[in-house]
DNA sequence: GATGAATGAGTATTCATTCAT
DNA sequence: AATGAATGAATACTCATTCAT
C-alpha cells in the first residue's frame, strides 16, 4: 500500500496528517474494490481509526472519493506543469503531458483506475483539467498546429480518448502512451503522418 | 415511456410480453435515475406488477441491466445491418453505421443514456459489438482505407469516442453525428481531409 | 431415489399416483435438505410437477410433512403387527418392535432421519404409535415384567431413547439395534442382567 | 421478563451490557415464540434498540441462538460444579447435577424449553456438556457403580433423556426431576432397586 | 481530535400460496 | 387433474451517518 498522501502531509499538523492517512486508505480501498463497492467501514478500518472520525475530516463519503480524485489530479497537474514549462509547441506539449501522466501514474498502484472510475463517477470534479486541456487546443488552433473544434464535446472526446488510454496503461506495456497521444494528437486534426513524427520529436523532451 | 420491446413481444406467449414490460419498464426508470440509483420497486411498480414476479423473468437487477442493454444493442445491430448490407466500402459502413445507430437511438428516449452507461458498468454485455467493429476495421486495413491498429487497445479507444458521442447526442445538435464519425475516422488514420470528402460521400446512403 | 410410496400407488386411480410421487419426492428433498430448509419448489420440481400441482393434494407445506412421517409410521407399524402377532411377552414384544422397525427403516434411506425429525416438529403426528406403546407397557406392568410408570412422561422419556435410537442408526453399525432395546428394557426397569438374557431370547423370533 | 444476564454484565462496559439485553430479550422472546418462529424485529422491538445495533454485537440469528444457549449452560454448569464439588460417589454426582440443574432451570422460564430446543436445533453449541457428562460416567465405571458404554452413542441416548426430562419439567410437578434422575441411572446400568436407594441417599446433599 | 456505540432508513430477495386457463 | 404465471407478505441484513463522552 502507497503512504503517498500522508508522506505529502509530513510536518504538517495532525489534522492534515489523519486526512492524509484517510486519503490513502480510500485510494487503496477503491482501488481493491471498485468504488461503488468500498465501504466507509473498510476504509475506516484499513485506515486504522473510529469510522466517527472519517466525519471529522469528510463531509461524506463522495467527499473523500472527490478528494482522493483531486489529491491524484493535482500532483499530475503539478509534474505536468513542470515538465512542460518550457515548452512552446502545443503538440509537443500535449504529447509530453500525456506521458508524464501516464508514467507518473504508473508509478503509484491503483491511481489510473481510481482516476478513470472517478471521471465516470463524478465528472465535474476534473473540470480543472478540462480548463487546461481547452487552453492548449486552442493555442494549437491559433498556431495552425491543430484543426478541430474546442468545445465542449470535443474536449469530451479528447477525455475520453485520454481516460480510456489510462485504463488500458500497463507496467509492461508502455506503448500504450505513445499510442494515446497518437491518437489524441489525429482527434486534433494532425495528419496520421505528422502525428508520427511529432511522436519522434517529442522524444526528446523527455528521457 | 416506450412500448418498444414490449410490442416487440406481441403475439408471443404472456412470459415474453411480460418480459418485455419489464425492459421497457427497466428502461425507463434507469434513464430516470440512473441504472445505479434505480430500485427494483420502481421498476416493477412502474410495471405495474408485483416485486416477486421480476424474479420469475430475471436472476436479479444485474441480470435486468444486461437484458436491457443487449435488448438495445440488438435493435440497434439489426437496423444498422438493413442499412449497411450493400455497401462495400469500410469507411462509408461506419458512417452509415454511426448514422443509423445514432438516429435509432434518438428516436427511443433513454437508448443512449442507458447503452452509455451500460457500457461503463458491464462492459462484458456488448462484447459482439465489438467483434462488428472489428471486423469492418480489419477491412478497411485490407483496402487501405484505414490506417491503424486493430488489437483490443485501440478499438477501446474506438468504443470510447463513440460512447462518448453517444452521451453528447441530443436531438437538437444532429451534428454531433457526424462530429463522432469524423473523429472515428481520424483515429482510424484517416486523413482529416479525406474524412471530410468520406462524410459527404456518404450522404448518398442515407436519405 | 426411492419410489416406495408411489410403488405403492400402483394400480390405483392417478389421484392416489400423484400423491405417492409428492410423497416420495417429500421424503427425498427432506432427507437431502433437511424438513425446515425444504422449498416446495425443491419438492414440486423434484417430482417433475407444476407447483399449483401440489396443492391438489396437500392443504400446505406442514400437511405434506404429516403425510409423509404417516406414510412412513403406517408402513413401519403394518411390518411391526406382521412381526409381533404371535408373541406374547411384552419385553420380546418391544425387542422385536424395535428390531423391525430399525431393521425396515435402514431399507429406506432417509426414513430414520425423516421420521426422527419430524417427530420433534409434529410429534401429535405420532400419537397413534404412542398408543401401541403404553398399550405394550401396560401389558408388562401386569405381568410383573416391567416395573415403570406408564404415564405421558414415561412414554416421553421411551421414545426419547427409541428416537435418539433412530438418529444414530447406520448401515454398518447393527449394534445400535440391540443397544436401544436394551436401554428401553432397562427404563422399562428390567435389570441389566435380566435385559442381557432377554436380548438373548428374542433372537429366536427373527432370523 | 428476567434481566438475569443484564444483571450478569452489571459493571461491565456498555456493549457487555447491551449484550446481556440481547441475550435476555432473545431468551423471552424464543420462549414465547420458538425460536424458529422469532424474528429479529420481535427481538431488537422487546430489547428496545435498533435492527441494526443486534448486529454490532452477532452475526445473525443463529449465532444469537448459540449465545443464548450458551450463556444458559454455563450457569447451570458453575451451579452443578458449585454443588457437586465435594462428592465423590458418580451416583450421587449425578443425582445432585440433575437436581441442581432442574431446579436453577426451574427458577428461570424459560431456560428448560430454550435449552432443550437449542439443543435440537444446534446440538453443537452444547459439546461442552457432553465432556462433563462422559467423565462422570467414566469414572462410575471405573468405580463399578455403572454398568454401561460410555461412547457417543450412549451419551447421546443419556442426553435424550434428560433433555426430554428438561422438556417435561414443570413448577408443580417437581417428581419429574426425582424420575429423570431414575431413568438416567437406569439406563446407566444401575439396577432398579438400587437406583431407589441412591435417589434416597442423594436427598442428603441437598435441601 | 478521536471514538465506542447506536441507529434510521433502506432494499434485495424468498417462498408459500392463489388463480385463470 | 394439471399448470403457467403472478403475487402478498415477510424478513434478514447493510451501511452511511450521528452523538455523547
Amino acid at each position: 500500500m502507497s503512504r503517498h498522501f500522508q508522506d505529502r502531509a509530513r510536518g504538517q499538523n495532525k489534522r492534515a496528517r489523519t486526512r492524509g492517512v484517510l486519503i490513502d486508505s480510500g485510494l487503496e480501498i477503491f482501488g481493491q474494490k471498485g468504488i461503488i463497492n468500498s465501504r466507509l467501514d473498510d476504509i475506516t478500518k484499513f485506515a486504522g481509526m473510529s469510522n466517527a472520525t472519517f466525519y471529522n475530516h469528510f463531509k461524506d463519503k463522495d467527499d473523500l472519493v472527490s478528494a482522493v480524485a483531486t489529491s491524484i489530479a493535482l500532483e499530475l497537474v503539478a509534474a505536468v506543469e513542470e515538465q512542460v514549462v518550457d515548452i512552446k509547441d502545443p503538440a509537443i506539449r500535449l504529447v509530453v503531458s500525456t506521458n508524464t501522466v501516464m508514467r507518473t501514474a504508473l508509478q503509484h498502484e491503483r491511481w489510473s483506475y481510481v482516476l478513470a472510475t472517478a471521471f465516470f463517477l463524478v465528472p465535474e470534479g476534473l473540470i480543472d483539467v478540462g480548463g487546461y486541456l481547452k487552453n492548449n487546443v486552442d493555442r494549437g488552433m491559433a498556431q495552425g498546429v491543430f484543426n478541430t473544434a474546442s468545445d465542449e464535446f470535443q474536449l469530451n472526446q479528447l477525455a475520453s480518448v485520454f481516460i480510456s488510454g489510462l485504463r488500458g496503461l500497463k507496467k509492461d506495456n508502455l506503448s500504450i502512451i505513445d499510442r494515446t497521444s497518437e491518437n489524441l494528437l489525429r482527434l486534433l486534426g494532425v495528419t496520421p503522418a505528422k502525428a508520427s513524427t511529432i511522436l519522434d520529436e517529442a522524444k526528446a523532451f523527455y528521457h
